[in-house]
DNA sequence: TTGTCAATTGTCAGTGGCTGTCATTAGCCT
DNA sequence: AGGCTAATGACAGCCACTGACAATTGACAA
């Protein structure tokens, strides 16, 4: 790697490690793209010149986690039924998830990030949208998996867009309870999914007092 | 209704339906508040008195809807199961929407608008965090229905996701297909809401040729 | 090593969404 | 009719973001 490149690379990750330390401590709205070229010390231009917008740093790591969880869906063992591979692959990935992004920025700051992601609308809103941009991925992989057409069949997205719920409810439950850790989430997203099936059952009064 | 209220409500439909107008002729990002404000021949600051930004003039129609979803939610009778609660409240208050969004704009305009949402991607966002918004109503009201606490038994919210997923893919492609219209829109979502059960169940390839 | 080329950066000016302030206007009520 | 209050317009300013141009800095060949 060039001069050049380790230089770009260093204001890159400066930038996103400053705008995430500010955006935890001092919340999203309350910090200005002046204020994180300023903690680098670059022009608000070049701020620029590196992400497309404020909103860019705080999703770019958990981009990053998107990638891997496509990546473990589309290496499951085509013996799984769609849910199961869903299942399997959010679950494992997040190790690997983990790993790559503490090459990044701090994991305490990612999850310090996470929160206010949770907790600003507009970031919240984004979130929902890069959300549904993965699952329609994800129904493709499913669908491919399959033998079907994800336009024909309606079944893989109807999956994924299942999936996709409980995983949104766990993650939202997640960030606001105390446990924020990687075990945390884990035990929460196996105990909902496992509730998709009597959820969707008949009547919950008669099997609640057993 | 004083002269004063009245042309209070008069402004503000002209704003609404000059917003609507030109956001399905022109285009979201290619309308800006001084042109809604300019054809109804208002100042920008006025525009801001009535909405709090050019965001909401989209949704204006969408919050109505809301609305009465939620409502139809409220009364529907105790004996059902929370998912067919859910699906018949959702398809019969569809009418009283209709009717309701006559009163305010042209049914045709409100469609051409909601396609505009669909394919607007900061109006994407917001619709799906509206979404979510409504979610976590409607779970509250299926907990109560069952006498459940939501914050306690994960239930609620897991099958409102899952109803959300569904209803959230079956928009998306009915604002993108041909029909679209009310008719188009409740036989999408029956045929939809019937394929979550298969949907969950298992292989999917040897249920498809019988 | 140096000179040339291309990439990176800073500066400046401008647009659009949005807000606070204050003077002006217009409807309301006695 | 005249005072009160609410609605409006005009103006200034903040912040996110973009285009244009000039200055700087690393890359690479002669």
């Amino acid at each position: 790697m060039n001069l050049r490149e380790r230089k770009k690379r260093r204001t890159r990750d400066a930038l996103l490690r400053a705008a995430l330390e500010l955006f935890a401590t001092r919340g999203y709205e309350e910090t200005t793209v002046d204020d994180i070229a300023a903690a680098v010390d670059v022009s608000q231009r070049t701020f620029f010149r590196y992400f497309a917008g404020k909103e860019e740093t705080a999703f770019f790591v958990p981009r990053l986690a998107e990638t891997l969880v496509v990546e473990a869906l589309r290496t499951r063992p085509p013996g799984e039924v769609p849910l199961e591979a869903l299942r399997r692959a959010v679950l494992e990935s997040w190790d690997a998830i983990n790993e790559a992004v503490e090459e990044l920025v701090p994991i305490d700051l990612h999850m310090r990030v996470y929160r206010v992601i949770e907790s600003t609308p507009a970031l919240l809103a984004a979130h929902l949208r890069r959300s549904a941009e993965l699952e329609e991925q994800l129904a493709g992989i499913i669908a491919e998996r399959e033998g079907l057409d994800v336009d024909a069949d309606p079944r893989p997205r109807i999956v994924v867009a299942l999936f996709g719920g409980v995983i949104r409810v766990t993650e939202r439950l997640w960030s606001a309870g105390d446990d924020v850790t990687l075990d945390g989430m884990r035990e929460l997203t196996t105990t909902y999914l496992d509730q998709v099936g009597p959820a969707l059952a008949g009547n919950w009064r008669a099997e609640q007092s057993p």
